[in-house]
RNA sequence: GGAGGCAUAGCUCAGCCGGUUAGAGCGCUUGCUUCACACGCAAGAGGUCAGGGAUUCGAGUUCCUUUGCCUCCACCA
């Protein structure tokens, strides 16, 4: 017999286990013909900074499902990783370099990575420290970056299939620009939110005329590079202007008036300063009208040779002098307060400047084809449903991805410019020569790929691709994805894309999205307001179990929810139950197998069906995804069926002395707790194995067990309704002795009148010990000295305890009155329902049946209330 | 301008395909050193399931609508 401690240390046992688990090589995925693969590979956390709670959640997804399907038989394949984060990691390590004095310009290119290497082995060992501390049984012999040797391949030979069939090209477009990280960003990369500013009216002079047009902008500094003012063809208004010259302010180039469709002649004034350079709309614009594009900012967003006199000048310092001047020549007509959209770099927060740059560029409207058919018929499934519509309509609205950042830190561009002939080398391997002309003269372009290139690659490109792998054989395509909504654009979307174009697969079957996890307040959580939760802090108070579960339950799939640090507390507590439930059975175990009794009690028949039913609703809620309210469900059983009852029920054969009884009761013990064990498992690993480890058992661990199955020889349906009769009595008495504050200590006799006799013969130990019994009568007929009795009902018997500090027969009548008016509302809501026609032909059999049953409970505690009614009556008079 | 979500106990939230008396955690009230557990046990209070309408034998659950929050997408100067 193990002695366990009194209370649950999850400090003691969780680093102990898992070495265990690790020693045991359970994590690895293995090749097994024989098996199904379940493949699933982590959302790679950034190698910014530690986890938060945000990562725990979505961690201990994945880890429930592959432990799960672990159990089940699958040869599971949880692949961990890192991502190298881009902007986000160099934005990291020059923030350290700026505290030290330096930038990254001092350092060099070379000297700067060096940097962010070792930066990413830091912290990326701290991510994956965090990770198994909370439990994840990844396959660590596998771990992957998306910066090592085989992902960086992935990424050349991407790069070049796209190339060479046309999908990636370079081109001079609008792009946003992030003149603090001084890069071009994807339009996915730029957050929108309202900013107050002004809309600024300007007089634009007609040449050789004394008439004005006036416009109006919200960023007046790039007037500099207007090269045409638009209006609509068919506003009346300007029609007579339409191919006149106008004179640019401050500048005085001359510009000319051109018509498009592109304006709309209801807002404003009707006419648009038309800047191909940064503006996306007037970029289109400029081409219909081959205007010319002059760039007056440079990489820092300050105004360039091309802006004259505010040459050297900030954007915002620039727009100041403009304003000013145009004010004072008298030619800004109007300044009005205006609140509108302005994008900002979802890494620094900066407002972004739309800018033309020449850049590389992914031809998303083949790619995004099959991505959405993919989805559309079904191969592809969003769990919950509602995501594959916001994925559906993104794809279908999809502009073409600006791939390249101005940045050291990621996979640099695989293209050779020859300085001879000026001809673009794209190329898997370093180029020795010009392809075109052979020259040795090449230049590798400085760019890096945007950080989500090659994170678009993962569930392949961490299986072995491109290279014909077992691996890649075997487990792709993997099977779910689990992650939060807000990377569905940036992430989800383009690894499917990228599979199917890559691999002639989809790269996953399922997508299961989770939302946000939030403070206490439903916050975001976030550096700045100092909100966010260490989950290693809760892992230090609470337990990684407790962590997990509070994590899992209570959540519905792809909503956000709130962290409250209290719950922990309550799983805390809910993992020391089991601790303690698993102690009592471990103090009364005598025996060393754990298997069945041949006969077994009705208690026994009870649990065992209870514990059945559970195994068959908890694996349907799994296969759906409803992980939360598979946790709920044996959350309860454990506690209150388990503990709140089946123990107490064992107690007094455990406590008896005889023998066969005593064993098939801890055999029963043992084994609804093993396999309760198992279920839990997947939620709570540690504190399951450690207990299982405790108890009789064959397997090397529990993670490694057969995941229970549903058995309908374990379905007692008549016990568990026999046992519900006790159960309701004993509540019964319970209520009654609460009501008037009577302490267990103080025993009463029992007189049970009730025709199922039988039932409560058996129930008869129960009632002594849970009902606080001396003695118990089992009778067909009611007592004689009814004045001295106090009386409680139930559907099937009328419960007499002749106890004086009961008796209250006024309060007694109040009492049933009460309960029979609810018992009478109800029975003839019943009945209603069963002499309604249209319920007994329509609804079905099951519920019909339901209602019968009812009525016939509610008539039987009817008539043991009226009976009970009409003696207290008699007492009283 | 589009699209989506949320509204259920004092608080935070579950509630799957419509079908017992709408649940949990925390909080609250009362009692209990009941030989696993006070991180506990027992008993209890507390709900017009946001308002209105429709479908149905039956609606917290489906549909429409109103109100109030929230999010995402979108090039209106």
């Amino acid at each position: 017999m193990k002695q366990l401690p009194k209370t649950y240390d999850p400090e003691a046992v969780e680093e102990k286990i898992y070495d265990m688990w690790l020693k045991g090589g359970y994590f690895r995925g293995v090749i097994d013909p024989q098996k199904e693969p379940f493949t699933i590979v982590i959302p790679p956390p950034n190698v910014t900074a530690q986890l938060h709670i945000g990562h725990a959640c979505d961690n201990t997804l994945q880890d429930i499902l592959i432990r799960y399907k672990r159990m089940q038989g699958y040869a599971a394949l949880w692949i961990p990783g890192t991502d190298h984060a881009g902007i986000a990691t160099q934005i990291k390590v020059e923030e350290k370099l700026r505290n030290e004095g330096k930038t990254r310009h001092d350092l060099g290119r070379e000297k700067f990575l060096e940097e962010v290497w070792a930066w990413k082995e830091k912290y990326g060992g701290q991510i994956i420290n965090q990770l198994k501390k909370l439990g994840s049984s990844c396959d660590w012999d596998r771990e992957r970056f998306t910066m090592d040797e085989g992902c960086s391949k992935a990424v050349r030979e991407v790069f070049v299939r796209l190339y060479e069939k046309g999908l990636i090209y370079k081109g001079s477009r609008i792009v946003n620009w992030c003149p603090d990280c001084v890069t071009a960003l994807s339009d996915i990369e730029v957050e929108h939110e309202e900013q107050r500013s002004h809309l600024w009216h300007i007089k634009y002079k007609v040449k050789d005329s004394q008439e004005y047009i006036t416009v109006a902008t919200t960023r007046p500094e790039t007037m500099l590079g207007d090269t045409a003012v638009a209006v609509n063809p068919s506003d009346e208004r300007y029609r007579h202007l339409v191919g006149k010259t106008l004179i640019l302010p401050l500048v005085g180039r001359e510009i000319p008036l051109i018509a498009d469709e592109y304006v709309d002649p209801s807002f404003g004034t009707g006419c648009v300063k038309i800047t191909p350079a940064h503006d996306p709309n007037d970029f289109e614009v400029g081409l219909r009208h081959k205007l010319p594009v002059i760039r007056v900012m440079d990489d820092n967003a300050v105004i360039n040779e091309k802006g004259g006199k505010y040459q050297g000048m900030g954007r915002y310092e620039a727009r100041k002098a403009i304003v000013n001047d145009l004010r004072e020549l008298g030619q800004l007509d109007k300044e009005e307060g205006y609140a509108h959209n302005v994008g900002v770099c979802y890494r620094c927060g900066k407002n972004v400047e739309p800018v033309v740059s020449a850049q590389w560029f992914v031809r998303m409207k083949p790619l995004a084809e099959k991505a959405i058919a993919v989805v559309k018929e079904g191969d592809i499934v969003f769990v919950p449903e509602r995501f594959s519509k916001i994925y559906i309509n993104w794809m279908e609205n999809i502009h073409d991805w600006c791939i390249s950042r101005q940045l050291w830190w990621g996979h640099q561009i695989p293209a050779w410019y020859c300085d001879d002939c000026g001809h673009i080398n794209v190329s898997r391997d370093t180029p020795e020569k010009c392809e075109k002309c052979g020259s040795i003269a090449l230049t590798q372009d400085e760019d890096v790929l945007d950080t989500w290139f090659s994170s678009a690659l993962w569930p392949f490109s961490t299986l072995g691709w491109p290279d014909k792998t077992p691996d890649m054989d075997y487990f792709y395509p993997t099977s779910v994805l689990v992650t939060a909504y807000d990377i569905i654009f940036f992430w989800v979307a383009r690894m499917i894309f990228s599979g199917l174009e890559h691999t002639n697969q989809k790269p996953f079957s399922t997508v299961f999205i989770h939302g946000l996890v939030r403070d206490e307040q439903g916050r975001k959580m976030s550096k700045s307001l100092g909100n966010g939760v260490d989950p290693l802090d809760m892992v230090e108070k609470y337990g990684a179990d407790a962590l997990r579960l509070n994590l899992v339950s209570g959540i519905s799939p792809g909503n956000d929810m709130r962290f409250i640090i209290s719950r922990c507390e309550s799983f805390r507590n809910f993992a020391n139950k089991l601790w303690n439930a698993a102690r009592f059975v471990l103090m009364n175990l005598e025996i060393d197998r754990n298997e069945l009794p041949e006969k077994l009690e009705t208690e026994d028949k009870w649990i065992l069906s209870r514990l059945n039913s559970l195994v068959g609703e908890v694996t349907e809620n799994l296969d759906k995804f409803e992980l939360g309210i598979a946790a709920e469900k044996i959350y309860d059983f454990i506690w209150d069926s388990y503990c709140d009852w089946y123990i107490e029920l064992t107690k007094t054969r455990l406590q008896g002395n005889e023998d066969d009884k005593k064993i098939s009761a801890q055999k029963v013990l043992c084994y609804v707790l093993t396999e309760t064990l198992k279920l839990l498992h997947p939620f709570m690993p540690f504190i399951t194995e450690e207990i299982w480890q405790s108890l009789p058992h064959e397997g090397e661990a529990l993670m490694v067990e057969q995941w229970p199955v549903y058995m309908q020889e374990l379905s007692f349906p008549e016990e568990e309704a026999d046992m519900e009769s006790i159960m309701k009595a004993i509540k019964a008495v319970r209520a009654l002795r609460a009501e008037k504050n009577v302490p267990p200590s103080k025993k009463s006799r029992l007189i049970i009148v009730t025709d199922k006799d039988s039932i409560f013969k058996h129930g008869e130990a129960f009632m002594m010990k849970l009902a606080f019994a001396s003695e118990i009568d089992i009778t067909e007929t009611a007592p004689e000295n009814l004045e001295e009795m106090a009386v409680t009902v139930t559907d099937d018997a009328r419960i007499f305890i002749p106890m004086a500090q009961l008796v209250d027969i006024e309060k007694e009548l109040l009492r049933i009155d009460k309960e029979l008016k609810k018992s009478r509302e109800d029975l003839s809501k019943v009945n209603a329902k069963l002499q309604n026609p249209g319920f007994v032909e329509k609804a079905p059999e099951h519920v019909v049946n339901g209602e019968r049953e009812k009525a016939a409970r509610l008539e039987a505690l009817i008539e043991n209330l009226t009976e009970s009614r009409s003696q207290l009556e008699k007492i009283k008079s």
